[in-house]
DNA sequence: TTGTAGGCGTTATCAC
DNA sequence: GTGATAACGCCTACAA
């Protein structure tokens, strides 16, 4: 009895005794013997692991992005090894390092800047998410935010809104919202002034004290866009607690496209992003990278979903 | 320069002049040289790496248990794998099998009976969540609904509701939390009638068609208690476009202790479950399990979230 | 149908 | 400080 004949039987492969194998398989099952997967994949190394890296796995807009990352894994047949932070992101290039040594390629949606992202992987190749490439030798999948902010712009313009404010989350990777916002808004004459921008965390608790700043600050909004859904969820908070109307005295319109929008009274208006798109981008860059190609970026585009929480101003509107 | 002094040089051992050392990790950069995982878990065989699988990563159950797990596994040092059949139950045997092959425990939140299990994963350590133990060698880590809903059901009847239903899910891997309803409303003198409990499928549309069944089939119900808290948002929309206030009209009680609650208007009350220290608790199982000890199944208990939706019945309750 | 030989990439041991 | 050798557990190729 040879380590091959065990391994025929093991395997299923043919040429053996069918009662040689019976036999061993129950020996087998008896010592609760299993091979082991380091040896297999010395052998076989066609065994494809990828890691996705996030900031936190409690936060609402990721769910939909791993199940993207999964299925499309799932259709290469390869595995995925899922790791976070938990929102602290110091310990980034830590985990990096740690997952760098478990898997053939990674995906993340980080905060580390690039820079330190290479310096922690060491050449393993690369998928960021959610911002434009820094590293020439890494994938990206993008978010295009301008087709929705410019959607949402118009709409509220053509909703009759005059005044519009914005809530925004600096430390976010992404600089573009409000920029495009200020862009579209612009464009059709009705510049957004200063004031009526206010910075905050990412965070519900955010978005409530940043929309009562925000409307001491710029009286006399009538439509506010916030960062994200989560901050918006807080700014529904607050409004409701200066006793004003959604929309009729303030129309809001969220960033994200999360369900928990829809379950917010009024349903909450918001510019969507195809997070499951995003995910499924991801590993196809992630496959080209591991066959030493150099995808051109990938981008997911955004589209406005239009809920009940936007509407035409009320006649005598808020301060 | 022999496969050894690279190794200290890649390792970082001592033992080596520091130039060699240098000129090594120069070439390594160059070539983008990597250790195997494989031939690295072949020798040192320490690595420890637990697959996690659940239904469904977009069930909003999920993300904290994950988190739970995640974290008790990073203080071991161990690597998480995690998996989903996304709701496709009869795959789970499938993915169960696959995954047996490449980690060194599991922990499951399945639907699948035990014995299917057991075959699947031919003896490897098995960690069951959210159910009684069927099979004598798996872990397991249960919820004791009994606490939370003698809690709901003592909340419900110092306010006064006479009338309580519930909507129940059958398909569930747990029987339990009707059958401790009957028992607590029983045992304080307010048997429910069979009328007054309605079954459905576990989610929102579930919860919306059986609300609308179960008040045509049991008028006069002051409360409801939900299978979870997905199908009591079901029950909020029926209960809304009926007509009905919460909790004037009709109370509603949700079970599963989910954020989302928080954000539903009037805010749901419900009973809690500690979704991330059953985490805890299933890595806890499998370490045992991996160290040959066969740990007694561990329990988290429930307790009442009072939030809003439930209060006293208003005088001429609903039919 | 079964057994033998060799090698996958890494680390540990021990001799140089 | 460095290199040769063996071993980890498996699979492929070929010989018996």
């Amino acid at each position: 009895m040879s380590h091959q004949t065990v391994s025929r039987a093991i395997n299923d492969k043919g040429e053996i005794d069918p009662e040689t194998r019976r036999r061993i398989l129950e020996v087998a099952q008896q010592l609760r013997y299993r091979p082991s997967r380091f040896a297999r994949g010395l052998v076989r190394p066609d065994t494809t692991t990828i890691g996705l890296v996030i900031d936190d796995i409690l936060n609402p807009f990721f769910p939909e992005l791993i199940a993207g990352v999964m299925s499309a894994a799932e259709q290469r047949s390869w595995t995925v090894l899922i790791s976070t932070v938990q929102n602290d992101h110091g310990r980034e290039p830590e985990l990096l390092r740690s997952l760098a040594g478990q898997v053939d390629a990674l995906i993340g949606y980080l905060y580390e800047r690039d820079a330190g992202i290479a310096e922690a992987i060491e050449g393993l190749p690369m998928v960021v998410m959610g911002r434009p490439a820094q590293h020439p030798a890494f994938g990206v999948v993008d978010v295009d935010v301008r087709p929705g902010v410019q959607a949402a712009v118009d709409h509220l313009l053509a909703q009759g809104h005059q005044r519009i404010g914005m809530i925004d989350c600096p430390t976010a990777c992404d600089p573009l919202r409000r920029q495009v916002l200020l862009e579209a808004t612009a464009a059709q004459g009705l510049p957004i002034p200063a004031e009526a921008i206010v910075e905050t965390e990412q965070s519900q608790a955010g978005g409530e004290e940043a929309l009562a700043r925000l409307l001491k600050a710029a009286p006399g909004l009538t439509a506010v866009l916030a960062f994200n859904d989560v901050v918006a969820l807080g700014a529904y908070r607050t409004a409701r607690s200066l006793g004003l109307t959604i929309p009729g005295d303030l129309a809001l319109v969220g960033f994200d496209g999360l369900s928990l929008g829809e379950i917010l009274d009024p349903p909450l208006t918001t510019i969507n992003i195809d997070k499951r798109r995003m995910g499924e981008l991801a590993v196809a860059q992630a496959e080209c990278l591991l066959n030493g190609e150099h995808p051109p970026p990938a981008t997911v585009t955004t589209d406005l979903l239009v809920r009940a929480s936007t509407g035409s101003p009320s006649a005598g509107a808020s301060g």
